[in-house]
DNA sequence: GATTATTATGCAATTAATTGCATATTAATT
DNA sequence: AATTAATATGCAATTAATTGCATAATAATC
């Protein structure tokens, strides 16, 4: 199980609330991690429970207080270990290609408005992240490299995206026909 | 949940046992779709269950009764009240992604390594790929329109790996300097 | 000033997936 | 003939993820 890991390698460079993570989860690692706001704050219990991170309560007037987590040595030891291991091969379960595997019960154009909806989305995901590599080459050189390896992984939903998008078109001109 | 429909969409144009449909399911349904023998046995006896599925014992001398699979009419019913449903988009969960993120926190050299050994698996997937494309490209027409559709699910998969793969080029570049 | 959206948590129940056994046959090797 | 690998099932326990609530503050807008 890696969401505690990803979560670790967010709380690494930074101690935060559980709102604070779920938010600095969506915006850097959202693009290749999905994880539900429930995930991550019983995750966070959980992680707690096993001593791999601490928790300061900060008292707010008035707002209930707020937990801050920060790593343990022995959660960054266990976060050393799971980056020093091998992961398995990514797990991919895609129903639409399901749905166009079985597409023959359906109408083309049931198909076709499928696509085309999902491409919708692939199209703002992209454009979202052509803005923010637009960014990243506006920075100076410093700043690039200490970001390298992010924009990687921007790379890889960038090229993934690009990918997916020139798939729909040959499923749509085969649907068109 | 999709992997009782992936069963349905295989049992719908043919009955099978357990076995059987796990074989076809790697085959068919595995390059976008993972789902280890456990589950699916699971989810026939569930789907039997709530008779979306009948089941026919077989008598084997020796071996133990096969149990044979078909879809009901109201398994054929869900089956295609899901198909005209808009599915949602896919969950994307790379921990390969993750541990580049935080790939500060590591020698370059580690990071490296595992983005070869996953580029040969990457390189194996694409060449299986690619060799049932050309299969396909040597059909007849008639054959070819009738697997038009598990075809472009293989396309996916074959433009997806080369977009994979085309990235995995950049981190390496990167991480050799 | 009232309403709606967003921020900021969290629990409990259910469903799904994984891990770790377990069994027994058949086919292939040594 | 004995061992190993592959075929062909399946259960039970655990872990993880999803769904459906629920609360309460603050900010924005009508």
């Amino acid at each position: 199980m890696s969401l505690k890991h990803a979560i670790m390698v967010l709380l690494e460079t930074e101690s935060g609330s559980g709102y604070d993570l779920l938010k600095r989860f969506k915006q850097r690692l959202g693009f290749f991690w999905q994880a539900s706001h429930q995930q991550i704050y019983q995750q966070l219990k959980v992680m707690h429970r096993d001593e791999l991170i601490d928790c300061q309560l900060e008292t707010q007037k008035g707002k209930p207080d707020k937990k801050v987590y920060a790593m343990t040595s022995s959660g960054h030891k266990e976060l050393l270990d799971w980056l020093n291991q091998a992961c398995k091969p990514q797990k991919i379960n895609d129903s639409l290609l399901v749905k166009l595997y079985g597409g023959h019960l359906l109408d083309k154009s049931v198909l076709l408005d499928e696509i085309q909806q999902h491409r919708q989305q692939h199209e703002k995901a992209l454009a979202i992240m052509l803005d923010i590599e637009k960014q990243y080459i506006q920075l100076e050189n410093g700043e690039q490299n200490t970001l390298a390896l992010p924009f990687l992984t921007l790379r890889r939903g960038i090229l993934g995206e690009q990918a997916w998008l020139t798939w729909a078109q040959e499923v749509e001109s085969f649907l068109q026909k």
